[in-house]
RNA sequence: UACCUCGUGGUGUAAUGGUAACACAGGAGAUUUUGAUUCUCUCAUUCAAGGUUCGAGUCCUUGCGAGGUAGCCA
């Protein structure tokens, strides 16, 4: 993981700050971060960025450092287990650790209930009884001040009292919340005697029903990360303005174990990509996608499955850089880092996705020989492989232009081309249906141009395509991905009411029967390969069977050559 | 029309008062039995106007623009 574990040439704000107080010997050195996701969904690309930056930072750091995964669980209603667990499988497939440091906000509950009581005895929460209408007009708004609860003033004693009896359910949901007593003006809304803790009548996945009184977020988190010693609590964007509140209860909670502070950073907007959880929730529910792990998804499930690799993902987190300022990626960044990492990697395969039948009219008709390819061109200690090559063959539909436009050097009738790592062949005549449909196509070869072979006087044969035999060609599954929308920005182009989905690209799934030559038979699920002259293919993890693979299309390869119209 | 944060090529980032750098995308070319890869070259005077300074993307002022904030969600 040398790719992530060392840090950028140069610093971004977060390192800068962490590095300055690392050398004035702040909590004598170390580095604590965090990852607090609440498991109410499956992890993003843009958790990516949190999960390789909290991690990351720990790796920078060691030894005096480490990152903690913590589930936010304080919102029973919204939790589940099955999140739970695909969130740790994504973390550590990213290729991360936590190592011994795994932790739940509701591991918490009783000393964070020990910390309300706290604040209640220093006169700083109160129980409150308003109904959420009465709370929500007495805020005031964003130019006007809020007006003071009738129930502000309650002595120690009675909120003591009333606290307590939340705890033991003698309330009804929503009839009462403890609230921290700020200051009912501040300019800064969160500051407005935010409610710490709610009434929930919920089964809590891990605690059970052993609690009827839940602590917010803006509570919960600090609380939670003084209690585990962080340093560094780093989260989006939309926190900064919480940032006060998080401050104001390190400060005035007493015997916290550490003293961590808040910063925020830009949370990563990508094009052609919806990335807000409810939306992608409603891709899933609505069945517009086949579930959270759709290959077309922005989660890391539906990446994985995609075919992307972890570094490849950690490759694109320190590429988009670390900034305040909330910008928008292009997806073709995200798109380049795969390529690179599976251009050195991934075995090369001979496929062809639309296939037209060739026959080598001049070729002996029982013969079959094996011609010698090469598996990676980046990497010499890959090898090479045989594959067999006879009288008919297929060539992708791609490959073959009866009306050539312009600058198309592939075949043409009459003209000619290289079978890769094979020899020249010549389309002599073009056989068509009754529809007009190309059937085949009859092509002579040419001996003197074998692999290695110099002929002289020719001219230079200017395509090379891929091919495979035909009888021993496999046929197998290729779900072709493209982008799942068609706009740059749905989001935007919806509007705030506006619905997303009507955006989507209709072509963002297109399956085909592919031939593919007979030595992927070997293949496993779970397996990259190169499609030569096409693209980046993943054995499909879920539904590849053996002797029945289906491919998934990471992304294309770079085509230099557009159609002239 | 309150408060907070932020404005550097098409996009994302760097430059920590001293030659605006890197990556992606685009364009041009070389190499190539993948129109891939690889390699060259090319593409911005930093939102605007003032000010401080020998010197400003960086500091100050004003303006403009963008994002965020009024859950008993996180």
């Amino acid at each position: 993981m040398s790719d992530s574990a060392s840090a950028p040439a140069s610093l971004d704000f977060i390192r800068e700050m962490i590095a300055a107080d690392v050398s004035a010997q702040r909590n004598d050195g170390w580095v604590i971060t965090r990852f607090p996701p609440e498991p109410n969904g499956c992890l993003h690309i843009g958790h990516a960025k949190s999960i390789c930056l909290n991690f990351g930072l720990a790796l920078e750091n060691a030894p005096n450092a480490r990152c903690h995964l913590r589930f936010d669980d304080t919102n029973p209603t919204k939790e589940e287990v099955e999140y739970v667990d695909s969130i740790k499988q994504d973390v550590k497939w990213l290729g991360f650790d936590w190592g011994d440091h795994l932790y739940y906000a509701s591991d918490y509950f009783e000393k964070l209930y020990g910390f309300a009581v706290n604040l209640i005895k220093k006169g700083l929460a109160y129980v409150d009884d308003q109904t959420p209408e009465q709370m929500r007009a007495n805020r005031g708004t964003l130019t006007a001040p809020g007006t003071a609860s009738p129930y502000r003033e309650r002595s120690v004693e009675e909120n003591l009292d009333l606290f307590a009896r939340m705890r033991a359910g003698e309330f009804k949901e929503g009839e009462r919340v403890l609230r921290a007593r700020i200051d009912m003006a501040s300019p800064n809304m969160n500051m407005r005697d935010p409610a710490i803790y709610r009434i929930l009548r919920a089964h809590h996945h891990r605690t059970g029903d052993s609690w009827c009184i839940y602590p917010m977020y803006d509570y919960a988190h600090p609380l939670s990360d003084a209690l585990e010693s962080i340093t560094h609590s780093l989260c989006t964007l939309e926190f900064e303005h919480h940032r006060p509140l998080y401050e104001w209860l390190i400060a005035n909670v007493d015997g916290l174990p550490g003293q961590p502070y808040q910063r925020e950073f830009a949370r990563l907007s990508l094009t052609y990509t919806v990335m807000s959880k409810r939306k992608l929730l409603r891709l899933v529910k609505d069945g517009l996608v086949s579930g959270w792990d759709d290959p077309r998804m922005p989660t890391i499930s539906g990446i994985r499955r995609r075919g992307y690799t972890p570094a490849a993902i950690r490759n694109f987190c320190k590429t988009i850089g670390l900034t305040k300022y909330p910008s928008l990626t292009d997806l073709g960044l995200l798109e380049h880092t795969v390529r690179e990492d599976l251009n050195q990697h991934a075995q090369r395969v001979y496929a062809v996705l639309r296939p037209v039948k060739v026959v080598l009219t001049n070729y002996p008709e029982d013969q079959i020989e094996q011609i010698e390819l090469v598996n990676n061109p980046e990497n010499e200690a890959d090898g090479k492989r045989l594959v067999p090559l006879s009288r008919e063959l297929y060539i992708d539909a791609d490959d073959f232009m009866e009306v050539p436009s312009q600058g198309f050097h592939r075949l043409v009738p009459g003209g000619e081309v290289r079978l890769k790592y094979a020899f020249c062949i010549i389309c002599q005549e073009v056989i068509k249906d009754a529809a007009g449909n190309i059937t085949e196509l009859r092509c002579t070869y040419d001996e003197a141009t074998r692999h290695g072979a110099k002929p002289v006087g020719r001219p230079k044969v200017k395509g090379t395509i891929h091919w495979v035999s035909a009888a021993q060609a496999m046929d197998v599954e290729v779900r072709l991905y493209d982008k799942l929308f068609s706009v740059e920005q749905p989001d935007e182009a919806a509007g705030d009411d506006g619905d997303f989905t009507q955006f989507m690209n209709p072509h963002s799934l297109e399956i085909v029967t592919a031939k593919i030559e007979p030595s992927i038979d070997s293949a496993k699920p779970g397996a990259h390969y190169q499609f030569e002259r096409v693209g980046y293919f993943f054995t499909d993890p879920v539904d590849s069977q053996p002797g029945r693979l289906v491919f998934n299309r990471t992304v294309q390869l770079k085509d230099g050559f557009v159609k002239a119209k």
